[in-house]
DNA sequence: CCACAACGCGAGCAATTACTCAGAATAGCT
DNA sequence: AGCTATTCTGAGTAATTGCTCGCGTTGTGG
């Protein structure tokens, strides 16, 4: 089948996206909760368009009447599941920020700890992350949720990045956002597909050193006008060139 | 419904994973042209469950009975799809290396061409590359030939890198390997979902100046271990740092 | 022009799925 | 215990889809 979501009933009943009814009793927000894990996963051993509702149901121990009581339908689930994800990476951003605001650390260590947590936050159940991230079908109030939390994120790391004097980068919003993206980026391709040849540790190092060189790095604000031959013939410059952290001369 | 591919005949046939049957004249070429055209057309639009093979026969203007002549089932659809654009990438990225070394360009050109040749590819048709690489569960094959791919990628790279005396990462190797990772997963995801606040021209500026600091920066090979002071409160170190290409002693 | 092979057709089968509904079971209260 | 709102049940329904098969059409070699 396929997804068949705000289709088929026109008249009765089923297009109403939103939460349908919310548990009241104890018991019920535990029938709730178990169909979530079991949600979670079935959707990491069939994917979205195979996990169906039926198995979901069954997985929790509870009729598909149930599942149906609690979620308009099958996208909804993903979507819930989604929410308490964000809401988790939010609540994890958040706890580490207030540390490191706490007692600074040197760049190189911020950086490297944020690294760490971002491999860390996608490593676990990554297939489980593709599945809800990639195969479903976002509705427009989950885009802007996670666009929201990424903004702040960005916001909120440009912030610490201020506090760096190293961080030459001319302009500190950009560069947190480039940051941000570049880790969460790698994070999730890596936590998909495992590569042989760069073990976690490995790209944490790498990651860590290449981030900490672009934000105290003075370069890149020119650009845009290009031209301008750097150098003869692609040689020479190493370190020679005029941007340095203390100008030697 | 979804993706019932190896299953429910057993006896009859339809296990054979392979071609199937290939054209020999030319009106059988053009109507395996014509299906896949039309599979990237419906897959672009419906995603790949709802892609169905049916609309895909109707939107190449023959049935679906001709589609099942030339494709075992629906997923080798998808694979030839993904076969061809592998092979026209490793096409463009072979075009283009020879180009650099027949007229070497400095690094930074270098890169800057990288990284906006790289975006281009994935910024045409994102939503397809989407629905390949993403929603398809690949077949071992397929898996194989993208990491040969990128093996090859990485170590054209790498011997690329290794003609500029600037580029000082102690592991040419494991830079390229980087490097060329964080253009695909950004380019991957930019293309996916495009970022106001990080128009395309920003991001190959930044990622241009990113990359070129990572690589021509000595630092990170230290890290594994970590603790040791990094200097003071770390900064000072850039260039400075003994390690180059060839070990000093 | 003829015979044979390659190719194209599309109704329809069998499987699968999201979702409903009428009633049974349970919890919470007096 | 008795009563009511909440919760649970699961067989059933309509839709949808991957794929087949028997037959018609077109190309090719002689």
């Amino acid at each position: 089948m396929a997804t068949r979501i705000p289709k088929r009933r026109p008249p009765p009943a089923a297009a109403r996206l939103e939460s349908r009814k919310r548990p009241s009793q104890r018991r019920s927000r535990l029938t709730v909760d178990q169909l979530l894990e079991a949600a979670a996963r079935v959707f990491e051993e069939h994917g979205f368009a195979s996990g169906t509702t039926n198995r979901i149901a069954a997985r929790a121990g509870v009729s598909v009447g149930s599942l149906y009581q609690y979620f308009p339908n099958k996208e909804a689930v993903a979507v819930a599941l989604l929410e308490r994800h964000i809401a988790d990476a939010a609540r994890r951003l958040d706890a580490w920020i207030a540390t490191l605001v706490a007692e600074p650390r040197p760049l190189g260590e911020t950086l490297r700890f944020f690294v760490e947590q971002a491999l860390a936050l996608h490593a676990d159940r990554p297939r489980l992350h593709h599945v809800l991230f990639e195969e479903t079908r976002l509705p427009p109030r989950l885009h802007d949720a996670l666009h929201a939390w990424e903004t702040r994120a960005a916001q909120r790391l440009a912030g610490l990045m201020r506090a760096y004097r190293e961080v030459r980068h001319p302009n500190v919003q950009v560069a947190a956002a480039i940051a941000l993206e570049t880790v969460e980026a790698l994070a999730h391709r890596f936590a998909a597909h495992p590569r042989a040849a760069l073990p976690p540790a490995a790209l944490a190092r790498e990651l860590t050193a290449m981030l900490e060189g672009y934000l105290t790095g003075g370069t890149s604000q020119r650009g845009l006008g290009d031209g301008e031959p750097p150098a003869p013939a692609g040689l020479t410059a190493a370190c020679s060139a005029p941007r340095r952290r203390a100008p030697p001369s």
